[in-house]
DNA sequence: TCAAAAGTGTTGAGTCTACACCCATGT
DNA sequence: ACATGGGTGTAGACTCAACACTTTTGA
């Protein structure tokens, strides 16, 4: 019987085949939209960075930002890399959104994806950062599932993408299946749908809408993202009851808008 | 400008360093504990399957069931495939309970490992299945986090191990974080935690409860998953009403318990 | 007969929705 | 002045936990 030393000095795990790993992020923001009077606040809209592909394969189409995961550095250290390597800035949050490992998801072998949704807090302004690049950012027209159909428009001002799979729920969970040829490279169309999903999901219960903006905001301005995420609409009244206890008081008040200055709140630390 | 087809022909994946892909599965059954009295209905425990490894590395320690991916499988057929082989059904749910990618969490090579957690449906009796070999059902004695420590008791009839692990919320999400060594090969405690709360969340509401028991089944039956998974005891009155949209009645009825017979339900199928 | 589960009804507490209403501001 | 968001109050609908109660069975 040989020890665990002697059996790792002659152990070689590059013995096996193996695939490659990846990290695939979706990357969201708020993108402001100013309003049209000088007393409407501002409204905002989800948006999320794309990258135009400038090698092969799927050249010229848009990704995911997205690489391989190095042999020093976790999934998630991979992921938080690549988020500041396209936007400059750590995201607030990474949510996994799930492995994608089809085999033929890559054309140069295989490549198991780890996908994540990062947030990247307070807003900013459409074509801020590294335009120089071929990132932008498309924002997020209308999303959801009807009738076992998710469908999603992602615009940038120029261009509309128009997302259309089929959701169906496995033994292995929720997968979706595109509708025909998706305007985006590799499997991203799938992992957007999901991270838009996840992201909906999280939001209808308070969950993600706090990364999105800075430390210290507005109750108008939480439920702003709130309602950006899940498309519905709440009242005033009610959404700052239903936050009451996730969110505690500063001194600071904001001032500036054309109305009456509302407090300003912080995220509240678990108890 | 070279084309796709040229870029792919000289394109060799096996240039760069890659870690190994293995998935770990959280195999869970019910067990079934016989009651005291001829009246009794038979109460129930989660249980998570576990083998002995008999072979380096952890040589003789308890882990999960796991292995590596195969060229020709996706993340989630290995987990089908592997949980197959250890209890000789297909699971009725398979659950994403993350990525493990630790750089040092396998003495023998960087290997990044995709969690699942894994139902077995129709309760059996303890010891029931493949007892030959080193794999053995553990009862799920009591788990949970309180004041930001994770702790679960697996219990086998001859040893216990204890869990026990801080929880710790991070930008990348959800963390356990071993506290000393635990009973267990790899991070496979820190798995087994991440599983079983994801577990006991869904129970929360009435979502993997279906996946435990067959297709007909009493609501007392149900009832019982749920409160064996989120340790929680309701009152049957209010679960019966709180589940009456999510089942449909059959003709059939259980008899032979000392008791009046029980409609069977069957999961309703979404509309 | 009787313990146990199957099932129904009810009550009171709490929650949520919708609406009405006043407040404070900056142009 | 006034549009706009900040903020409070409240009636009615709805939900939910707790408890009481009747029914049906097999040994």
């Amino acid at each position: 019987m040989i020890t665990e030393k002697e059996f790792l000095e002659h152990y070689s795990i590059a013995d096996y085949d193996r695939p490659s790993v990846a990290a695939d992020t979706a990357i969201f923001r708020l993108s402001i939209k100013e309003g049209e009077s000088f007393r409407r606040e501002p409204s905002c809209a989800l948006s999320l960075l794309l990258i135009k592909r400038g090698e092969h394969p799927f050249l010229g189409e848009w990704a995911l930002p997205g690489g391989f995961v190095r042999m020093d550095e976790t999934v998630e250290e991979c992921a938080l890399r690549e988020s500041r390597e396209e936007t400059g800035v750590l995201p607030a949050a990474l949510i996994n959104a799930g492995v994608f490992s089809g085999i033929d998801r890559d054309p140069r072998g295989r490549v198991i994806s780890n996908a994540f949704a990062c947030i990247i807090s307070g807003g900013a302004e459409p074509e801020a950062g590294s335009d120089a690049s071929d990132a932008k950012w498309f924002e997020v027209r209308s999303f959801g599932t009807r009738d076992g159909v998710f469908t999603a428009e992602l615009e940038n001002g120029e261009l509309t993408l128009a997302l259309r799979l089929e959701r169906r729920e496995l033994i292995t969970g929720r997968h979706f299946i595109p509708m025909g040829k998706q305007p985006l490279a590799f499997d991203h169309a799938e992992i957007i749908a999901s991270a838009l999903e996840l992201l909906r999901e999280r939001a209808e219960d308070f969950e993600a809408i706090f990364d999105f903006l800075p430390d210290e905001f507005t109750l108008y301005a939480l439920q702003s993202v709130q309602e950006a995420l899940t498309g519905k609409p709440v009242s005033p009244a009610n959404f700052r009851r239903k936050t009451a206890e996730l969110v505690e008081e500063t001194d600071a008040l904001s001032h500036g808008a054309g109305h009456r200055p509302a407090k300003l709140y912080r995220k509240r630390r678990e108890v």
